[in-house]
DNA sequence: AGCATAGGCCAACAAGTGTTGACCTCGGGG
DNA sequence: CCCCGAGGTCAACACTTGTTGGCCTATGCT
């Protein structure tokens, strides 16, 4: 629908190669890496295993297409002062609910290093620079964003990988009102020293 | 050494069960449950895949008694009041350096769901009902063991499993002076309301 | 000493995996 | 109209997995 801005040549295949990646999604985010058979996913997509290899080489280019994603932080610039916890929680919370290919990213990260290698990836790409900006010492900030990333992703863990039920009942907006200061805490508090 | 008070019998083979369990720990922690094949756990404890099938049953066997670990909680009635949060952090830290049995659970945890239902049952059995005595609303305690459980969770998540190379550089003592203020706040701090 | 038995190894099975190549089948441009 | 290539299916491959049963070995009791 936008063919000038976009360099794909439109192939008549895209339905079947978007089906594909959907089905991949679901089945990575529900079973992992290694659960999530291309059998599985082929079937899915009402389609043949072997177009998924026709389509994305192998199993590694299939979950590497399947979980090319944009997290869309929000610049440092543009928050509002004092309210970087809170803005960044909303923000995971709802793109969380949103698709599923961050509970695919996070399950999958437990046993696949290529998984793994991903989060980092968006750690240190997207996190990290956030950090920086935000945090007082500069020089503190891996350790501010580790901190953060780590009460976030626990959050993701215990709600949408192990399903604590007392986890998954939580509102949102009581998450937020919870995690929001203690986010905000990790990025600007004084460092509390050992 | 102690053949009174233990029931069992003794037998010759204790060496090589317990060689076993080790080095399943060591291949579930690594790699979770799928790709922690039994020919790979027999080879590291250099005995025949065929002895893990018959002192143990079958897979799911070996892995339930792999990772069946008492997590020792201290007692809530013995924790110094306002002290449970920096308590329980570094009993947490603890428990996970000592022994792989924890990166285990969670790494297999993540794609089995035996391994999430184990978890499901630490944290009813030990986290909540320490949840229970130590905050001010036992109605608030499965919300507030759940918050807790995330910030834990997400650090081990962060730090063992994903390994974050910030994660996994911070002191313990650096890990206990940001983290147990959290713990302690969403242990006994009044609501935030939504 | 003799032997039952627990400890241990080997080879094989059926099922399921990622992956491949040969083969159909249309739809649109010459 | 024909045909050619992209879209799609089928059957098979080589390999790995959990699991099994038969066989050997040596330990400890009588």
């Amino acid at each position: 629908m936008n063919e000038s801005t976009s360099p794909a040549p439109a192939r008549r295949s895209d339905a079947t190669r978007r089906a594909i990646l959907e089905a991949a999604r679901e089945r990575f985010a529900a079973d992992g890496y290694e659960r999530a058979t291309i059998r599985a996913i082929a079937h899915q997509a009402k389609i043949d295993p072997s177009m998924v290899m026709r389509y994305y080489g192998n199993k590694e280019g299939l979950f590497a297409a399947a979980v090319a994603i944009d997290l869309k932080l929000p610049d440092a610039a543009s928050l509002p002062r004092g309210e970087e916890g809170r803005t960044l929680v909303t923000h995971f919370l709802d793109q969380w609910e949103r698709n599923e290919v961050l509970t695919a990213l996070l399950r999958v990260g437990a046993t696949n290093d290529a998984g793994a290698e991903r989060m980092r990836g968006i750690f240190s790409d997207q996190l990290l620079p956030l950090a920086r900006r935000v945090c007082p010492d500069p020089e503190q900030a891996p350790a501010r964003a580790a901190l953060v990333s780590a009460q976030l992703l626990g959050l993701a863990l215990t709600r949408y990988v192990l399903r604590f039920p007392p986890a998954v009942h939580l509102h949102p907006e009581e998450i937020t009102a919870w995690l929001a200061p203690t986010v905000q805490h990790y990025l600007t508090a004084p460092h509390p020293g050992p």
